[in-house]
DNA sequence: GCGACAG
DNA sequence: ATCTTGTCGC
């Protein structure tokens, strides 16, 4: 596996490299005990000329912030459908080395192999840490769906080329849906159970959740001085 | 050839 | 993703 500072900016090149590794995710549920759930998610700042990546580590099932990190660089690359690994993961990556308390299971902003070729973030982030990931994105970057049920819980799979890449899950009653996929090292209805288990009372999982407040500085109230 | 297109 | 206030609805 090439290593981080020979990963492309050039898109031809990133997407011969997905190829290479999208073969390599493994799809089957290999999760052990899940004591803590990490969240991560990229934000940006000046326009988009600096990136803020975030991770989150809280306990399971309370739910509890124990851990955060946060990374700011400038921005490598700017966003291309598809290519979306190439322009957050680097960021993510340095981030997710200032833990000190290393998560069971991550949760990301994004698809899993929910891709055109198999290899969104989350995918491409299990299998560079060698860890449980899944993809909890907001809208659909490729595959068909049907119609999501009405009620919480409810989900459709997400069909791309006769393929079930994954689901399309609603969170909240009549609330748009999100996008679940694999990403390594987990399946499909092991992923959707745990995106369902970290739900209060919002649509997005509590991992995602708290990583996306802190990576676009929506803070919880404060008190200048 | 013409759209669609994670964040 | 981000720029942005109030507002309509469950």
């Amino acid at each position: 596996m090439p290593v981080l500072h020979e990963w492309s900016v050039d898109p031809t090149e990133a997407i011969e490299l997905q190829k290479q590794l999208a073969p390599r995710v493994e799809r089957e549920n290999r999760l052990g005990e899940v004591r803590h759930i990490a969240g991560v998610d990229i934000g940006f700042e000046d326009e988009g000329n600096t990136t803020r990546a975030v991770i989150v580590v809280m306990t399971y099932p309370e739910l509890e912030i124990v851990d955060q990190a946060l990374h700011r660089a400038p921005t490598q690359m700017p966003y291309i459908p598809g290519l979306l690994s190439f322009r957050e993961l680097p960021a993510a990556l340095e981030a997710y080395a200032q833990l000190t308390v290393q998560p069971d299971l991550i949760m990301v902003d994004g698809m899993g192999i929910a891709h055109p070729r198999r290899l969104g973030i989350a995918a491409h982030l299990g299998l560079w840490l060698d860890m449980p990931t899944i993809g909890v994105g907001k809208s659909r970057l490729c595959g068909r769906y049907d119609d999501v049920p009405e009620e919480k819980g409810g989900w459709v799979p997400l069909v791309d080329r006769k393929e079930t890449i994954g689901a399309v899950l609603r969170t909240r009653e009549k609330i748009k849906p999100l996008f679940i996929s694999t990403g390594h090292r987990i399946d499909l209805d092991t992923s959707v159970d745990w995106v369902m288990h970290c739900l209060t009372r919002y649509k997005l999982p509590e991992p995602t959740r708290q990583a996306d407040r802190i990576a676009s500085r929506r803070t919880v109230a404060l008190r200048q001085s």
